[in-house]
DNA sequence: TGTACATCAGTGAACGCGCGTTCACTGATGTAC
DNA sequence: TGTACATCAGTGAACGCGCGTTCACTGATGTAC
């Protein structure tokens, strides 16, 4: 066989795979990520338990694999918004789109943490990649906004402590930018993900728009 | 007995319901909320499994108790922060002093949902006291800064929407910031306590005392 | 083109585990006369 | 003060469940000569 082309077997191995993890996301969404059952998942499919570990070698790998395709799934939604030039209003909303389609894939992500759980190398880099998109735009809404690169002392700060920005040219006011975009954003999804505006009778939308407002303007 | 009085069997039965607790917060701690197990809490105490059916009708019965313990400390500290008159920096950095003494109790009130689950009305009658508090401060806090009741097209949607304000006379400049304040404020919480700001380089006490200026501040 | 062999997807039985919960029961603590 | 009775905390055995995971096996699919 040639290398590089996929045999039969391949593409049928792979095809399993995905329906396994398509199964999987629709038992994440009706249970939370805690009630994901291999067994379960399984007799969705049609096959006897034991049959998935020709796919994954286990419930953890499985998992592991679907946090990792929610960041990739992030960081290409975050490349595509940045690159299609609506700046940071383009960005935010684009984040907010994702976070709706699917809150638990969001919470998978930014959700409450499973005590012991550490993310293996490659995903964190995937989180530098996000960093970088961000800082990438706030750079440019800065640039439009105002020229200093030093504003207040919490940017000092940055400019002493930018590990998380190494190899990124960002000034320090655009750091702080940055880290404010992402905190707010995530503050107001992670409550409106939760339910936690439910019945309170405004629009969240509306108020997202005003905080995006803010942060695309002065600050 | 005369009533009201309680009998040494009631003192008795109240505070193994509070080593119950106890038991399960260390549990929660550790292995996170879907850890909990109530074998595992009576192996703990030195009982045995069926005997703290005594005490709760289940292990529902006692996660909804933890959860709305969750609610009001929080009430409670929010009460007290408001009373000793630090504004809104003081409530701001009592929340955060809240959060980071029980990373996972923040989480039971404000992280990842458990789909399907319905807080019942007293504990939704908690939260609205949590938010009577930050708009009393709220109020006080626009009335230094400035005058106008209505900055903005947010605060002019707030103005028929603020159900979950009823009975409190903010004017939606103050609704709006208590809003801000409250997305922007767990933005930052839920971050720094699921540890994506480790690794980063800066202070998170810093970050969040930069934010709770501007929020003390113009907004 | 046909045969011999290797690869590998999927099965069914089984293991051990911990879970929430029920039940009938024992024994100590408190109450009433 | 002493006895009879009621209350109730806690036990131990048992139930049924679903979980992740292992193992030896079957049968189909692909490969090599």
């Amino acid at each position: 066989m040639a290398a590089g082309a996929t045999s039969p077997r391949e593409r049928y191995r792979s095809q399993v795979r995905a329906e396994i993890k398509a199964r999987a996301w629709e038992q994440i969404a009706s249970a939370g990520a805690t009630g994901l059952s291999l067994n379960a998942i399984a007799k969705e499919l049609g096959m006897s338990g034991p049959a998935l570990y020709r796919y994954f070698s286990g419930r953890d790998e499985l998992i592991t694999e679907l946090i990792r395709d929610a960041y990739r799934s992030l960081a290409d939604t975050f490349r595509a918004a940045a690159d299609s030039g609506g700046g940071l209003p383009g960005l935010a909303h684009a984040l907010r789109r994702w976070a709706l389609a699917d809150p638990q894939r969001y919470f998978l992500v930014y959700g409450t943490p499973v005590p012991g759980y550490h993310a293996p190398d490659d995903i964190t880099a995937i989180t530098q990649e996000i960093m970088a998109v961000l800082l990438d735009v706030c750079v440019a809404a800065s640039a439009d906004t105002h020229g200093a690169d030093t504003r207040d002392t919490f940017d000092a700060h940055l400019a002493d402590h930018r590990q998380w920005a190494a190899g990124h040219p960002a000034p320090p006011a655009a750091l702080h930018r940055a880290l404010l975009c992402w905190t707010r954003l995530h503050g107001h999804l992670s409550l409106e993900l939760a339910g936690h505006f439910t019945g309170m009778g405004f629009d969240p939308e509306l108020l997202f728009a005003a905080e995006v407002d803010e942060l695309a303007g002065g600050r």
